[in-house]
Order: C-alpha cells, then structure tokens, then sequence
DNA sequence: ATAGATAAATCAATCGATTGATCTACGTGT
DNA sequence: ACACGTAGATCAATCGATTGATTTATCTAT
C-alpha cells in the first residue's frame, strides 16, 4: 500500500524516487564542494547532508572524484558558448559588444543559491586545479577570452592581437570576475553592493562604463604612442575635467620605485 | 667516525644549525601549502621536502596549523600599511595616487618566488578562510580600500564615501589584484605578459592608464546625471575621441537584454 | 487479479590506507 | 655529563570505498 501520507518530515520519503536520491545528493555534495573545498568535504557530510546513506553515492557516481564531476556538468545546462557567440558579431558597435558582456557575464549573479555555488565551484578549480580545470579552463575561460580579444581587434582596427589587446581584454573580463572572485570581500566592505538583482544590475551598468572607458583610453594611448616617438614611456594623461586638451604633463614619476 | 665528508647532497649537514632546519620546514611549507592548499598538503610531505623529520614540525611550531600560521607572519616582514600611508596624502592629484597604489600593489609579482607563493597563500585564505581571514582582511584589504576610497572622495568632493565610490574604489584595486588571482590563467592565456619585470612594470603602467580612465568615466557620469533628470538610467557615455563633448548620444541600448 | 520473480534502492558494518600527533631512543656539540 | 636536535616507530582518528543483506518497486505468468 504505502498510503501517499507517508511522511515527508525528513527531507526524504521512504521510498524516494531513485533519482530524487541522486539529486538530492548531487546538491548537497555542490553545497559542500562550493562552501568547503574538495578535500575538505567528506562523503559522510555529503550523505548526511543529502538525508542519504553514503553507499548511494558510489552506486550513483562511481566514486567522490565522480561526483565532484557531477557537480560540475549536471546543474548547469552548459551556456558557456552563448557568450561567445553573443559578441562575436562584427557590426556591432564597441559600447554594444561590452554591454553585452558584462551584462551576460554577471547575471548569473541574481540566479538563486545554487548558480552562486557552481560559480563559486568553478572559482575554487581556479586556484586549486584539479583534473576538471582543462576543460573548465577551454569552455569558460579562454573561449570568452577569445571572443573579446577578435571584439576589440576589430574596434581597434588590428588584424592581429597584440600583448596590449590582451591586457585590455583581461582587463575588462576581470571587472565582470572580480564579483564572483571577491564576492565575501564585497560583502564585507560594503554590504549593500550586492544584495539585490536590482543592485547587480547597477553594478553591471557601471562596469560597462568602466569598460567603456577602459577601451577609450588604451585607443588613446595607441594614437598617442604611433605618432609621438617609438620608444617614449607611456604618457599619464589624465582625462582631466578641464576640457582642453591634455598636453600630456610629464609628471616627474620613477616608474620603478623599489629598482 | 663520520668523516666530514658526509654527503651534503641531501640539502641537510648532519647535524644542522636547528634554526636552520625550522627555516627549511618553513619555506618547504610555504611552497606546499600555496601549491596546494592547506588540507591537500602532509606534514610527512612538508618533511620530506625540506628534508627534515616529521616530528621536527611539532617541535618547532606546534602542530600543523602553528605552521602554516607561521607561514603568513614569518616571510614577509609586513609591509601592507606603507601602501595605506603612500597613498593617503591629501595634495596629490589622483593620477599620483592611483600610479602609487599601481605600482606599490604590483611590485611584488617582480620579487623572486617567495613572496609569489606568499601572494598565493593570502589568496587562497580568500577563497577558503580559515582562522587567519580576519586578520587577513582587516590588514590587507580593508585598510588599502578605506584608503583608496578616501583618496577618490577627495578627488570627487563627496564628504562621504557612496555606493558608486566604493564600486569605483573596487574595480581600481580589482585591476591589481586580478594579476595575483589569475597568475595561472594569465599565463596560459598569453604567456608572455608576466614573465618579466619589465614586462610587470609595463602591465603595472597601463593599469594606471585603465585606472585613471575609470575615475574619469565615474567623474563624468556623476556630473551627467546631476545635470539630467535625477531618474533617467545611466547612459553610455563613450568617451569618444573626439574632443568635443560627447553630447551623452543616445544609443538605444536594452539595459537588461536576458532580463 | 493475484502470486511469484526480477531489478532497483537503501542500509549498517567494515576494510585498508592515510592523516596529525606523540613517544622513546640515539647521536652530536659544548 | 649534559642539553639539544634528530630519527624511527607507533598512536588513535578519520578518510574513501566496498561488502552483503534487506527493503521496495516493477514486471510476468497464470
């Protein structure tokens, strides 16, 4: 019989669905990975956690390593290349294609707990590179990277990246980064910076002018470089108030304080 | 017996200074644990590699955990308020400041292995705090904010420091920092950029140039949206090059395009 | 429809390996 | 002779993984 009032007190029925065990197993164990690290999280904690015994999780996913895998493939649909294609359109004007980005790249932010864990998974393989960082590292990061260096090649008019293009492109990719990188840091420093969707998405509005300007200022620094002499030190100049133009003030700055 | 000439090959004489071995257990764990992490990291390895027995690590450091304390007071000599102190000098235009807090925050990345595994191990308590986060944080990251955040009020006249502020003071020390965060990536991604201290001084001055681009992006779009309707979304300003004022064209733009 | 058979799911118990920490004994320099 | 430092051996605890037995759901033959 087992009459549908069986209790569904303890997170699982008495039966459960077979999958239902496997899933409920498969978000603890991101819960813990996100939260603690690998090494660090036992498969008794994961079972525990997942009200499931910890047999189900080698009859499910082999072994730890297994589902450590798991978690990384199964709760995210695989939207990576959606970035990529986004911006890899050439008409697009510059202020578009960053617009895009950043706002693509930090709106995961707003998506409930568990996509904040995946993030927070994939950042840990970032640091602490396990065999799950090749491919991580392929799809999520030099993808993306990529797509915005041919981006600002075409603002730029270069047929071919050079170191500068990628300083710019880390650049602006790490603004969009650091929000996932420094989330608890945030938190702590100003507590109401990250709170809401709404605030995210004044955030990502300031990134893009931040990226913007980025832009702005290293195609200055090209024009400025090719018809001053080759070999001069990069000019400061300040995008001063004063509206005239900057006549690049040489400030007496060492470059190299400590040698 | 036992000649003189007992094999030096091993790092270790036979009968070692005693502080001398505490100095090998320390560095060997500091390359360990900023390799790999505090829990993936042995005391049996940290013997071994620096060549000393096991119980040499309690006996000079406690436990495990006085050790890898000992690793984040001993190597560096604390050096983090002289940032604090360089840039909180209320008469420079904040070009100098933000070339100061550059290049000061950069430095290290120069200096030979050890204070890049230093660097690491301070990021991985980011990442995964232990009960070192707090000072960790009060020290090296409130402090160099609260200051980067005084000296942006004082070049934007604000008597206390906003939301906006605060986003600005975290994207220009986000610039520093991801060089640190992304060592790996950095150097998978275009290996030549942070092999050289040249080529760090080089990157260090074009952060100031992104920097410098940023604050003047953030100063413009305080005094647009001060002049303009209080309510109005922020608009994307290029800061075009040309010298006119941008007339702030209005490029229809979805603010939130995946809603 | 009902009983029996097969597969799926769960459980407690336990294995070998490794961990951090400790103990005791030996060698060395003063 | 003495203290200091080192070495090997060993401790209890915990880890991941596996086992065999039990329970439940699904299918099949009559």
């Amino acid at each position: 019989m087992s009459a549908p009032t069986h209790q569904a007190l303890s997170a699982r029925a008495q039966r459960s669905d077979g999958a239902q065990a496997r899933a409920r197993i498969l978000y603890a164990a991101l819960a813990l990975f996100a939260a603690k690290g690998f090494a660090k999280t036992s498969t008794r904690q994961i079972a525990t956690a997942a009200g499931a015994n910890i047999a189900a999780i080698s009859y499910y996913f082999g072994d730890k390593a297994g589902l450590y895998a798991a978690t990384f493939t199964e709760p995210m649909g695989g939207n990576a290349g959606d970035l990529i294609t986004l911006i890899d359109v050439p008409g697009l004007p510059i202020e578009q294609t960053l617009r895009i980005f950043m706002t693509a790249y930090v709106e995961p932010l707003k998506h409930g707990e568990i996509v904040r864990q995946c993030m927070r998974l994939h950042l840990r393989e970032m640091i602490e590179p396990t065999t799950q960082w090749p491919t991580e590292f392929e799809r999520d990061i030099k993808g993306p990277h990529e797509a915005l260096v041919r981006a600002l090649c075409r603002h730029l008019k270069l047929r071919r990246p050079d170191d500068d293009v990628h300083r710019l492109a880390l650049a602006v990719s790490g603004l969009a980064m650091q929000l996932f990188v420094m989330q608890d840091v945030i938190d702590a420093l100003a507590p109401s910076l990250l709170d809401t969707p709404q605030h995210i998405d004044t955030w990502s509005g300031r990134l893009v002018i931040y990226a913007v300007a980025m832009v702005g200022a290293e195609t200055q620094r090209r024009t400025d470089t090719r018809r001053s002499e080759p070999l001069a030190p990069p000019p400061v100049h300040a995008p001063s108030r004063s509206r005239k133009r900057a006549p690049s003030k040489r400030i007496a700055l060492k470059s190299q304080p400590a040698r």
